[in-house]
DNA sequence: CACATTTACGTGGCTGGCAACATAAATCGG
DNA sequence: CCGATTTATGTTGCCAGCCACGTAAATGTG
């Protein structure tokens, strides 16, 4: 009774709501991080390596899902900006141990506080209960979508 | 009792919801857009020329919310690729007119497809009632972000 | 009518991001 | 021990996207 359709006739309505909430989101983080003189996704990784200094890039890519070329180059970059410094790891010749600088490090608390702005910002209008339940819905897309082709 | 960090406090996770979710969403989108020899938001761009043809890239810009520079470079790639055209206004000789060629009036039905596959694979473990709140949740948080600073 | 302002676009520069290709090092197999 | 494979990273090329700057045309103002 249910056709497969039976969802997508609403006509993309949630994808269009990710989309629009994304660029906004998006766009409220980017201008908060030009104040800090960070680009978007730096702060990521940033956050990162406050979780756990030195780590390679290979577990960095494999924390915040991106390919490898943009992590590659964002980190070229975050080191030319005098954020962190890269390595050769002296057991596995061909890994880079990322270390925050004292730079690096001192973009903590205004990375924790911006993104707790952007939190409370997203957050206003809504209820604990409302929080919660737009969390486990948005990973259940997640889920959804990424596991696609592998099960039914 | 509630101090301004109350939302605060849980560090996050719906922002990062949301940067998850949106990267996944994309990533998808990209690859079912890459089949057909799109990229990434022309297909938002012709959806809107769908919707009304020969609108001027202003309107476009408005429907889509991206900044002018990138409609335009976009538009003027998607010309090169033969799926629209643009003529100067009669009555307003500033502005461009967008109009779809055969090609891109050929691309709304894969475009509407790719669409509702998105969809349906973003709603597959959700009911009516999950999506709903969902999307309405979504255009709450939007509307907080973009109407932070006009009140309070 | 002259001048300032606003509007509609274009361009250059920079970063994020993915795909594809290349390379060096570690590991696996016989 | 040697060749094949896998892993970690770099590099190039292309497009999305924003900002900053510039230009032409329409509009507002005295």
């Amino acid at each position: 009774m249910t056709t497969p359709q039976r969802h997508a006739a609403r006509a993309g309505q949630l994808s269009f709501a990710v989309f629009a909430l994304a660029r906004v989101h998006r766009a409220a983080a980017a201008a908060m991080l030009r104040a800090l003189g960070l680009h978007p996704g730096q702060e990521l990784l940033l956050m990162q390596l406050f979780e756990r200094d030195g780590q390679t890039q290979s577990e960095l890519l494999d924390s915040v899902g991106l390919d490898h070329s943009t992590v590659s180059k964002s980190l070229r970059r975050m080191q030319e900006a005098g954020l962190v410094t890269r390595r050769p790891n002296e057991d596995d010749r061909r890994a880079l141990n990322v270390w925050l600088t004292d730079r690096g490090q001192a973009m903590r608390e205004p990375i924790e506080a911006m993104w707790a702005t952007l939190e409370e910002m997203s957050t206003r209008h809504l209820d604990e209960v409302a929080i919660r339940s737009f969390i486990a819905t948005a990973r259940t897309i997640e889920h959804s979508i990424t596991d696609n082709g592998k099960d039914g």
